[in-house]
DNA sequence: TAGAACTTCTACCGTACGTAGTATGAGCCG
DNA sequence: CGGCTCATACTACGTACGGTAGAAGTTCTA
């Protein structure tokens, strides 16, 4: 499902043809591709006979609003932000660190 | 469903009894509470005829391993990583950076 | 204008969740 | 010990969503 964002923007025929070893039908795609803009990850656009769609938020930007999704379920944001900085490999814990020094 | 957790321990007496106000039978907690053993978030343990449920995982955990589903959708979870540290509050940055601070 | 390409509509299946009734088992009290 | 009470287990029904796809309708284009 999430495939689709990597190629930038795609007609359902681009799909069915990028992830034509799953064998599944043109329109299972089509059907998907549909799904996910009425949930508003992908917009679409018609050009010619043909729908183009694109990603409205980066991956990058829409695993930040899932993880922000999970946090919002906290009862204390705070607490929860620290057990997940736990959770993280050193190495992330780093890139971490190393993002919120950026913001300045 | 989550609200359960923040009481610590309980039995679907308990449950019912703390959320009367929602007008659910009893049986459904009992259900409810089925499930969410299933899924592996509760535990139980019969305690004479009834049976006493207890978090597996703190909320805290539970939103950690939640925030973590997340980022492994990531292509690049370091990247993944940046993105959400620039969608927390400065608030939120200041305790995640102490956070990591005192991994040491 | 006919055919190809593309979409839209509709559908079926499985799974999960919200909600709850009925049946069954366990413990306690007289 | 027998029955009453309480708790659970089993089953069920509706809704929603994701995976999968065919049939019907629309729009280019040659």
């Amino acid at each position: 499902m999430q495939v689709v964002w990597s190629s930038g923007p795609v007609t359902g025929r681009q799909v069915a043809a990028a992830l034509a070893d799953r064998g599944l039908a043109y329109t299972t795609w089509l059907t998907v591709l549909t799904r996910l803009e009425r949930k508003g990850l992908l917009s679409r656009d018609r050009q010619g006979r043909a729908h183009t769609y694109t990603a409205v938020a980066s991956r990058d930007d829409h695993i930040a609003v899932l993880m922000q999704q999970a946090l919002g379920q906290a009862d204390d944001r705070e607490s929860a932000l620290q057990h997940f900085a736990r959770s993280v490999s050193p190495h992330e814990a780093e890139a971490l660190r190393r993002a919120l020094d950026d913001l300045g």
